[in-house]
DNA sequence: GAGAATTTGTACGTATGTATG
DNA sequence: ACATACATACGTACAAATTCT
């Protein structure tokens, strides 16, 4: 799954659902660091405006926490949606 | 092929006529995106309405694709109309 | 502790497209 | 043809918090 421009979906919608899925995969584990802000901009070739919509989506959605100075961390599986 | 303000065709089918021909012709490249309004509005002499009525003919043809905030986008050739 | 580097937070401006009047 | 408001997206700069050297 990757950014598609044609895409109709606003770009921060479609990393959304790639970093969802990918922490639903189990690929980032609870109380783990996601990638950088940076590290996801350079990654999927957007802005880091976007970058920072996607996460502030999931960390609404209770999948993600955010700290100033330390990075995005994956929430503990209590805090995310129902299943 | 330029804009004949004294041809009995519509400003905007003459300029969706020279846009389609530069598709065909390679001169944009799939995925790749057109000029923007603002400068074929310039570049042509005709107004922002006629431009973009021309590029929403060329979408509902399937040349193109409209994205907002993103700009016009030339479609991929699977959703080109047969030649 | 000091300073540099990293990371998130905030605030602009600019461009583009959409929708309405 | 013009004006207005809004959403999306990019770029830049700097501030604030944390971590590393």
């Amino acid at each position: 799954m990757t950014i598609d421009q044609l895409d109709e979906r606003p770009l921060w919608v479609q990393l959304a659902a790639i970093l969802r899925e990918r922490i639903l995969a189990g690929e980032f584990e609870p109380r783990q660091t996601l990638p950088s802000e940076s590290h996801l901009q350079q990654e999927h070739g957007i802005s880091r405006g976007s970058v920072r919509r996607a996460i502030r989506a999931l960390a609404d959605e209770g999948y993600v926490v955010v700290r100033q100075g330390r990075g995005s961390f994956v929430a503990p599986r209590e805090a995310w949606p129902e299943v």
